[in-house]
DNA sequence: ATATATTGTGGGTAATAGTGGGTAATAATC
DNA sequence: GATTATTACCCACTATTACCCACAATATAT
């Protein structure tokens, strides 16, 4: 028994090598669907991370953006923002994808990487950043999450 | 697995050369489907840049150009203005196209061109201009997305 | 416990991509 | 018709990327 296609969960930690490769981990690899023939969406996350997507998951992300007029400045601009940092990559033989520098840069990714599953999409993080983030976030408390509780039940 | 036909994403950084030659990114050029011939079409964009379309792509918009009643002075004007400064231009064996004057002088490009995947077009834009424009729009309040973000799930 | 398969990491090589520039063909000007 | 300017086409060099193989570490099976 495995989970649904194309979801992710847990979190595993990798190294960066001197090609930029980082592997994605085999759990995330066999989740894929079939029909993503190894593809994924490298981007920036909203957070200061990097987010990658099955690229069919991608795909019916950019069918949205093509309903879009772009005669709307709002709307050109959130094109632009949504896929500017995005580009397409393809597992190597041995379950790799490369990260190019701008993605590298903006994630401040060195050699340590963090990836974790996030249910629709996978997120790569430098590990220490992330532990800072986490300091900041507990330091508020978690009424935050009141809103939400209203719409999910754990 | 690639993405959809006629379909750019992501982020390029070129040069324009002495002959006012830029190259397309080969993703881009990959993602041209094959009735295109190599033929993309350049024209202004709503924004100080550049838009490429796709031949075929161009030839829809044209479609739609056509159904518009050219009693309405608006419809006129926005006919002219779309089409006057269009112009067909083909990929060499390098895979560049070269922009004109016109074209060059409106987006303010002199060496340094940023090439940016608009899903269904792509943009050629002055690096400088365009960080400005993002300053800009930094310091404007990122709410208008929030109409955007209830319809579209990143 | 040993053998076998899988997973994560490193690196070499061939193919592709990006850039510059030369020359011929075409168009414009006188 | 001759001259000049512009454009299209071709070749060459360099950098980058994709592809392949190797191997160690871990996990799984017998």
């Amino acid at each position: 028994m495995t989970l649904n296609k194309n979801t992710f969960i847990g979190e595993y930690s990798y190294t960066l090598d001197a090609k930029s490769r980082i592997n994605i981990p085999s759990k995330f690899r066999n989740s894929l669907s079939k029909d993503n023939k190894g593809s994924l969406v490298i981007t920036r996350g909203m957070d200061k991370c990097v987010w990658v997507y099955p690229l069919i998951i991608w795909k019916s992300i950019e069918d949205e953006l093509r309903k879009l007029s772009s005669l709307s400045s709002v709307n050109r601009s959130f094109i632009r923002n949504t896929v500017r940092h995005a580009s397409i990559s393809k597992l190597d033989k041995q379950g790799r994808i490369a990260l190019n520098q701008n993605i590298i840069n903006f994630s401040n990714i060195t050699k340590n990487a963090l990836i974790i599953g996030m249910v629709n999409k996978i997120e790569i993080w430098d590990p220490i950043y992330l532990s800072k983030i986490d300091n900041d976030f507990n330091k508020i408390d978690s009424s935050q999450f009141d809103d939400l509780s209203d719409k999910i039940i754990l």
